[in-house]
DNA sequence: GATTGCTTACGAATATAATCGTAATTACTA
DNA sequence: TAGTAATTACGATTATATTCGTAAGCAATC
């Protein structure tokens, strides 16, 4: 069993801003919080050494301004939080969700080819 | 513009709870909540308290013991989220999310269907 | 070599969420 | 009526997350 993380808000906030871009310095990072929200740079500062604390990222330390790099998989967080969303908010089925994301947020047509393909090899089985 | 509502993470539990029954008392919400994780009933009690005061939930107070109904739809909560992940966790791309869903939670045949059915209709458009 | 600007480190304050203990109320019943 | 059980109300504590101020280090430049 793969051991469960469970970053805060902002921290996933930072995550996601990490995988966009491989890796980034605090001030890349912060840079891009910032069109959200307004916050000091010391505070993006002390969330990404807190995250490095955790082990949610890795960083160099060979230059004066560290590099930060994200130390979880996407693709684990986007299982976890699919999962749970699945659960809590679509009574267990997959379908509902599906239906609901197609519905709301319009695919491109390279996008349904891509799900019509999918769906084709699930039939198979 | 509609809105937008940030429950907590308890609250949210407590919500998809009442969804799912229509309406409850704590006791019968606690009663579930406790098949997850140990917590005092006065815990739940507190946390649905504040989901009143703060507006989340209505209750009906004429017999002693209350009637708690949720006050947020569940569909703008889910719109609300799957958007948010969309954002976050899939780059903004929807078919990512769809074909991660629909390939580590396996769909039913009738899913399936559901979902063809729903593709052909945007593909007309 | 003093000044400026950007960086990290880190403590501390603030805000928010979650937990529970205790008291008061009500209803039921022995 | 006294006693028991279940409820609500609410204060207080604890835990967690967020925020920022300040100091110290380093490098470029005047």
């Amino acid at each position: 069993m793969s051991k469960l993380f469970k970053p805060t808000e902002s921290e996933l906030e930072i995550l996601s801003i990490l995988w966009e871009k491989e890796n980034a310095t605090v001030r890349e990072v912060h840079e891009i919080v910032q069109k959200t929200k307004v916050v000091g740079y010391t505070t993006t500062l002390k969330l990404m050494q807190i995250m490095h604390e955790k082990g949610l990222v890795i960083r160099n330390e060979t230059a004066k301004t560290h590099i930060y790099t994200p130390c979880v998989e996407k693709s684990k967080a986007q299982e976890q939080y699919v999962g749970k969303m699945i659960r809590t908010l679509f009574s267990g089925s997959t379908s509902q969700l599906v239906l609901q994301a197609l519905g709301k947020h319009k695919p491109t047509q390279q996008d349904l080819v891509d799900i019509k393909k999918l769906i084709e090899q699930l039939e198979k089985k």
